[in-house]
DNA sequence: CATGGAAATGAGAATGTTTTTCATTTATAT
DNA sequence: ATATAAATGAAAAACATTCTCATTTCCATG
């Protein structure tokens, strides 16, 4: 992920965007809310408004750089767009986010689509449950 | 669903709650967000306020008498808990909601989240597209 | 490499949704 | 009937997010 990307988007190259895009890369959590970006630039010393971070990472998904996730938290959640499609399974105790892929699924829901005559243009599984961490800790 | 729900479920019966029972039974659409319970009640002559809503509906969730969506739309979503489980296919032009169910999908999120050593507690599958009346209308 | 204009930004106001507070009202066990 | 715990309404507060607009920055062009 570099400056072609955005030149690529029609987006200019200008620090916060390139700030924001380090950060979403850097980070080792992978999904990340707009205030979560937010923190980490001023961590490390960005003077970068909180506007400024909504209307990049709006910015970024359009572009298809970044997906948007609606988790049970309420707010958005971003992730970014780099490798294959992905579902989520989450720990409804300690937040924990893992990925997957199950290719029987991804059919079964392309063939879902077309039996009720939708053209399908997105899909998201979340699966919520305990993590084997947190159920240790029972 | 009547007032041994709310006994059950440890709830005083009132005259709020059972008019925001009412309305979620009698709507067509099963998916209302607490601003939609709002209107409808005001529309039916009641004085119910918007924190009762917010409040009810919230109970109503966690005693499993209905269940909270997080569409793309950004608010909450409810839609009465009866009958079985099942996903749902959203139109992303009209805002239409299909419900649908799938066996194998089911069976596969289970066996996805113990591979992943996670003890299951819920599940959601959104699929979005243009919906047939949509496509038409290109 | 200076610079004009379009695009982007920051700060704060505004919006929309949801929650909280607290005084008043209501349901229900006794 | 009535005491008490729970529920409610209204308004304020809390959040997340978007908008406004004056200022700044990027970058194509000379």
């Amino acid at each position: 992920m570099e400056s072609a990307d955005l030149k690529k988007a029609g987006l200019k190259i200008t620090l916060p965007r390139m700030k924001i895009l380090e950060i979403m890369e850097s980070s080792e959590s992978r999904h990340m809310s707009a205030e979560d970006v937010y923190k980490r630039l001023l961590d490390a010393g960005e003077e970068i408004g909180l506007a400024t971070v909504y209307r990049v990472l709006t910015q970024f998904e359009a572009a298809g750089l970044l997906h948007r996730h609606h988790f049970e938290s309420g707010h958005s959640v971003f992730e970014l767009n780099q490798g294959a499609h992905h579902d989520h399974i989450l720990c409804i105790r300690c937040g924990k986010v893992d990925e997957f892929v199950d290719e029987t699924i991804e059919k079964r829901q392309q063939q879902i689509a077309d039996k009720a005559g939708y053209e399908m243009t997105d899909h998201c599984l979340y699966i919520y449950g305990i993590c084997p961490d947190c159920r240790q800790a029972d």
